[in-house]
RNA sequence: GGGCCGAUAGAUCAGCGGAAGAUCGCCUGCUUUGCAAGCAGGAGGUCAGGGGUUCAAAUCCCCUUCGGUCCA
């Protein structure tokens, strides 16, 4: 960070100076007479109830004189990218403008859409989602405007000046702010792997904008100048719209009629003054844990002299109703974009919105479904982002599934905390701080919704979200590391022939190099594994090539048998056509019912894995719900029809840009796909998507399209099994054979198997419950004659018998002994080992535990139970009776002492 | 991707080493003009699956499968 990064020709040439902040020491530029750099906590809110604009817009209007400004600058208005960032493997989300160019346009692989370019980018981010309704400012979902710019060496369009300048102007010039009132503050900025100068733009006490100008590339600490120059700005919409009402809080600006609405439906008065007070505290406070809420509040309440209580329960509804619209805005976008709550990944902060969201709505009192809040907010944002309009009714869906999940758990949750607190009052506790530590962790039950299901009062712990982390804080297993192959350097680009043409299955080709049993060509008609498309295997002169890998843009062939390749040697080789078909139509499948299952279930459908395997296939994709066995067949239907339309299947290299705008962001069905080019294949109308893979080239050779099965792989997606063209024939005819076979062994039909089987299985359970009443019936008869033939001590019969039965019937005969009065059974069993019972009538005083153990021990075994009842056994089967004769001998001691 | 909790009758759950239980629901009979209900009796379980420990496992240990939940 040095001092000349900042001296700007435009701060220089319109009178900036430079200053430092009294309090923080900042250093920044203004052209104001202020002694601090203008934001919080060195400076609190000025614009409150005095708008610092000179027009109070909306977040629709300032939106469009933000992007309008632009383009009247010789900017191209782009359109907003997803909110879920489908194009990268290493974020859920897009948290920043920037994000839609990352990586390939920054890296200068792809050419951005336009350049300069201005956009609205809508963000979420997590991290602070604990503050959001409290702060005045915190939310989990905003639009970053921004105006960015690629230069190219040679290629610059502009940098730090002019971008400068346009901040500037769009402030002082189109909003109408006092030039005084800007200050612009010296930062330096670092992330994902870039580095680079920033200014902070701040008024009124808040940072609206950052204008980074990204130069250095971060490696190893050091600083490397990039290629390409990225003006990377970024404008807070909300800050901005905010600043321009002058509203005692972000929320009172932003979120316009839907607040309304819940101020309506709650019923609270609006006190502008301790709302205002509340923001400017807030924006002086650092908020990170639960004793800074409620430092803040104190605080608050001591300005406005107001009792800490009674503060309180003034601002908790309007905190409640914040959170409700920052939620709700947020879950439309994330459910308008392709998420389907869940409990992993993105899906989980669809869920946690929901759920959060719902808390407050009952703290509130409001009784209706979230979906109609949603609703609101469709209604809201619907004008200038027409898509919410188009997935409304599949947003509402979510939502509505959503909720009634949640309700389940409620439910589950309330019985839960009902016996935990019972067996907790048995030993005399209550509910503590472990136990509120387990249910939420394990049944997402929060302590408040823990302390209104509970009947005694709960104490919640100040650190208690920390404490829940703690527990998840272990260390981590060392991951498994996947040793590289080192080929040579300076290798090139494996030219891959099945693009041009998919049904070439013999080529020559010259070896580039040999590394143990990898074999590298300069092209090859080899499908590498990738995309969920196992590799094709073949033959390499007599060689056979069992597996095919791409390393970078290299193709790698792993051969068997005796290496016949040489270094800058022509070899031939040859695909296993079979197997090359087969993974063809599994490809082309997927497509077809991708399409199809979108077709059925909603636009919420999106692919989430793949498997394409000779003789089967199968797909993931999200959905909130099992299939239904209807919606199972309309999709297998319509997906065979569409085979059966003999469609064309397109498969073309476009520019990235190109290929977006066309066909939009569905392309991301496979998950993030690099390079300067995509490969969009399209089948007719009904499929399009980036893809690698090798396809065919009319729908009609895929062949009949059979789905074996699908299940719930985990909540929010659903896995899709099923085969195509020779794989769906072999496969049908052999679970036909199969059925045959089972028919025939049932002396039954296929039409007829099921009834059956129903009368195998009723027969079956009425014979097993037969043969146990028999059984039963053969213990009574004995009984009689047991206790005829007992011996007697002191007026006690002892019962002696032995017999080949299993413990069960054992036990069952002793028991039915000991009914009788007076009464010592001794049983004993040489099945499995020597078994022995001894047991006694409820008017006889003897304790058998010891009697067991004893006798037990001269058969090498133990035995236990309770005093009127105990057993045993021990390996030595052949002492049964020595065992026996013990065990009476013992008891009959053991009676006469009494 | 990781942590935690769980899987027992049609449903909700108890039992947590010594014959598988409760409540609701279901069936039969009685009572009632009918309904709600009441009374008497009854059916209904591979204690998720597989290994192990033990004389003995629903119960303890390990693995698998499935569900829930928290976190990234």
């Amino acid at each position: 960070m040095e001092p000349k990064d900042y001296e700007l020709e435009f701060f220089k040439s319109n009178g900036f100076q430079r200053k430092q902040c009294k309090t923080c020491g900042k250093f920044y530029w203004t052209l104001g007479d202020s002694e601090t750099c203008g934001e919080a906590p060195c400076v609190e809110y000025t614009f409150i109830g005095k708008p610092l604009f000179k027009e109070k817009l909306s977040v629709h209007e300032m939106r469009e004189s933000f992007l309008s400004f632009l383009e009247k600058e010789g900017h191209t208005r782009i359109g907003r990218y997803p909110i879920t960032a489908r194009w990268r493997d290493d974020v859920f989300f897009t948290q920043a403008s920037i994000y839609g160019f990352q990586p390939w346009v920054i890296q200068g692989v792809v050419e951005p859409p336009a350049n300069p370019l201005g956009i609205s980018q809508t963000c979420v981010r997590f991290n602070d989602i604990d503050n959001v309704g409290k702060t005045g400012s915190h939310l989990t979902m905003f639009e970053m405007m921004a105006h960015h710019v690629f230069n190219k060496k040679g290629k610059e369009v502009y940098w730090k000046d002019r971008t400068t300048e346009l901040c500037h102007e769009f402030l002082t010039k189109v909003q109408g702010l006092d030039p005084k009132a800007v200050n612009y503050s010296e930062a330096w900025w670092e992330g994902g792997g870039n580095a680079g100068p920033c200014l902070e733009v701040l008024l009124g006490g808040v940072e609206v904008a950052t204008l980074v100008f990204m130069a250095y590339a971060t490696e190893n600490g050091n600083l490397k100048p990039l290629d390409m120059q990225v003006v990377d700005t970024g404008y807070g919409l909300e800050r901005l719209t905010w600043m321009s009402q002058g509203t005692p809080s972000a929320y009172e600006a932003v979120f316009g009629s839907v607040l309304g609405k819940l101020k309506e439906l709650s019923g609270t008065k609006v006190d502008e003054n301790a709302l205002a007070e509340y923001s400017k505290v807030a924006g002086s406070l650092k908020i990170e844990t639960a004793a800074d809420v409620r430092e803040l509040r104190a605080d608050t309440a001591a300005r406005l002299g107001m009792k800490v209580d009674d503060f309180m329960s003034y601002i908790k509804p309007f905190e409640s109703m914040y959170v409700i619209c920052d939620h709700t805005r947020a879950l439309m976008f994330m459910l308008s974009d392709g998420v389907v709550p869940s409990n992993v990944r993105q899906g989980y902060f669809g869920r946690l919105l929901v759920r959060r969201a719902l808390r407050e709505m009952s703290q509130l009192g409001i009784e209706k479904k979230l979906s109609e809040i949603v609703a609101l907010q469709v209604d809201y944002f619907s004008k200038d982002f027409p898509d919410l309009k188009e997935n409304k009714d599949e947003i509402l869906k979510l939502v509505d599934v959503e909720q009634d999940k949640y309700h389940e758990t409620l439910v589950k949750g309330k019985s839960i905390v009902k016996r935990l607190e019972e067996s907790l009052h048995r030993e005399g506790k209550g509910i503590a701080d472990a136990e509120l530590i387990e249910l939420y962790d394990s049944h997402g039950l929060n302590p408040e919704v823990v302390a209104e299901f509970a009947d005694s009062k709960v104490n919640v712990p100040d650190d208690f979200y920390k404490r829940v982390a703690a527990r998840h804080a272990k260390t981590k297993d060392a991951e498994d590391v996947i040793v590289g192959v080192q080929l040579p350097k300076d290798l090139p680009a494996t030219k891959q022939l099945f693009f041009k043409d998919p049904y070439k299955y013999r080529f020559r080709a010259k070896v580039l190099a040999i590394v143990n049993d990898l074999v590298v060509l300069d092209k090859t008609c080899f499908y590498a594994e990738s995309g969920g498309q196992e590799s094709d295997t073949g033959t390499m002169k007599d060689m056979k090539v069992v597996h095919v890998d791409k390393i970078g843009n290299i193709v790698v062939h792993k051969v068997e048998g005796e290496m016949q390749a040489k270094v800058g040697k022509l070899i031939t080789c040859t695909i296993d056509e079979t197997r090359r078909r087969r993974l063809q139509r599994h490809h082309t499948a997927t497509h077809i019912i991708n399409g199809a299952a979108r077709n059925v279930l909603g636009n919420h459908i999106w692919q989430t894995g793949a498997h394409k395997a000779p003789d089967v296939a199968r797909l993931d994709i999200t959905h909130y719900a099992d299939l239904t066995k209807d919606e199972l067949e309309k999709i297998e239907t319509i997906a065979n029809e569409t085979v059966l339309s003999g469609a064309k299947v397109q498969s073309t290299f476009m520019e990235r840009t190109l290929a977006e705008k066309r066909h939009g962001f569905r392309l991301y069905q496979g998950g993030a796909v690099p390079g300067k080019e995509l490969r969009v294949v399209r089948i007719g109308d009904f499929d399009v998507e980036a893809c690698g893979g090798i396809h065919c080239k009319n729908t009609l050779e895929v062949g009949a399209i059979k789905i074996m099965g699908t299940r719930r792989i985990q909540d929010g997606v659903v896995r899709m099994e099923f085969t195509a063209g020779m794989a769906s024939v072999e496969k049908m005819m052999s679970v036909w054979n199969e059925v045959k076979d089972v028919s025939v062994k049932l002396n039954s039909s296929p039409e007829n198997m099921s009834d059956a089987v129903d009368k195998l299985v009723a027969d079956w359970n009425g014979l097993r419950k037969e043969l146990d009443s028999v059984k039963k019936g053969l213990v009574g008869e004995t009984v009689d004659d047991l206790v005829k033939k007992a011996s007697q001590v002191n007026g006690i019969r002892i019962v002696r018998h032995l017999q080949s039965e299993d413990m069960k019937h054992l036990v069952s005969l002793a028991k039915q002994l000991i009914a009788q009065p007076k009464t010592v059974a001794v049983l004993g069993s040489d099945q499995g080992g020597a078994k022995i019972v001894i047991a006694r009538s409820e008017d006889v005083v003897m304790d058998c535990r010891p009697l067991i153990k004893k006798t037990m021990e001269m058969v090498g075994g133990s035995g236990g139970g309770k005093p009127d009842f105990a057993q045993g056994g021990g390996p030595e089967t052949a002492r049964i009776e020595e065992a026996l004769d013990s065990a009476v001998a013992s008891a009959k001691a053991a009676l006469e002492k009494e």
